[in-house]
DNA sequence: CACTGCTGGTTGCAAGATGAAACCAATAGT
DNA sequence: ACTATTGGTTTCATCTTGCAACCAGCAGTG
């Protein structure tokens, strides 16, 4: 079930990732674990998603590193499941889509759930790609070299 | 067909998003888009799709206003699609994913299609979530609000 | 114009993925 | 000791996917 390259074109980094992740469910599993879900029932309920999914989901993010199984921070005897350093990593991804979504998705003054700095209650500033030397970067800015070797 | 909600959790512009994208192939199909493929055939032989997934999923990405079908560029009587500001906007969700795929999942040294500044043919900098005032900012220094009012 | 191959699809069907619900074992609370 | 909760598994009906065959409209050729 580890399910080796569902897209075929992988010498491209982002058909990697979205191997890697799965599907939509698991990318809002991993939602839910920045934000603090650790638990089975937690991402249940928080996604109101079948059990039978959720426990593959969980299996194949552990599977792929993202997510790990440790023992819970309760002192009971159930697991929990939480972002591996890999898993972290996502965060840029995460954040992009949010605001990508906030920016497209929402009338002006629709309320919609917010990720804030915690040190200041602030919104976050918009992510910007960035040349090596701190351009800002249009997608028109730049080209995809094949196979680059190293 | 324009499936509303298939993830019920839609006060989160993350759920929106993935809701607005559809899935994994409609992502694959907005980074060739980037890359500079418009017509069905070429994205048919890039991501190796099969005709009928691929028609559909530019039927929804069209209908999520992502991308807008216009009349050939060369003249011909075909169509082509290209990316409209929406979808030009998920720019960083594309690099997020690549920059993701680049440090997990590629040996050192092992070659992959790259992301180059055009101007300097130099790769991009590493995407970075920045506070407010520019700190760099971890998971672990933000939290979410639930339905902020604006 | 007739012919031929490409482009951009549609249709039908088999196989696989998904989701709801029922069931269940182990744990935790009381 | 009893009961509720947690974290699943199993079953089954349904939806989606993907392959392959087919096809209509355009484009280039003689």
């Amino acid at each position: 079930m580890v399910s080796r390259t569902r897209f075929d074109d992988s010498e491209c980094p982002v058909a990697r990732s979205v191997d890697a992740i799965g599907d939509w469910w698991s990318l809002l599993i991993v939602r839910d674990a920045f934000d603090g879900s650790r638990r089975f029932g937690e991402f249940q309920r928080s996604l109101g998603v079948a059990k039978n999914i959720l426990t593959a989901r969980l299996r194949a993010l552990v599977a792929g590193g993202v997510l790990e199984s440790v023992p819970a921070s309760d002192g009971s005897a159930y697991r929990e499941y939480v972002l591996t350093s890999k898993g972290r990593a996502l965060f840029p991804v995460i954040v992009a889509l949010r605001q990508w979504g906030e920016q497209n998705f929402f009338a002006p003054g629709e309320p919609h759930s917010q990720l804030v700095d915690r040190r200041q209650g602030q919104q976050l500033r918009a992510l910007e790609v960035l040349s090596a030397d701190g351009r800002p970067l249009d997608p028109d800015d730049t080209t995809v070299h094949k196979l680059s070797p190293r």
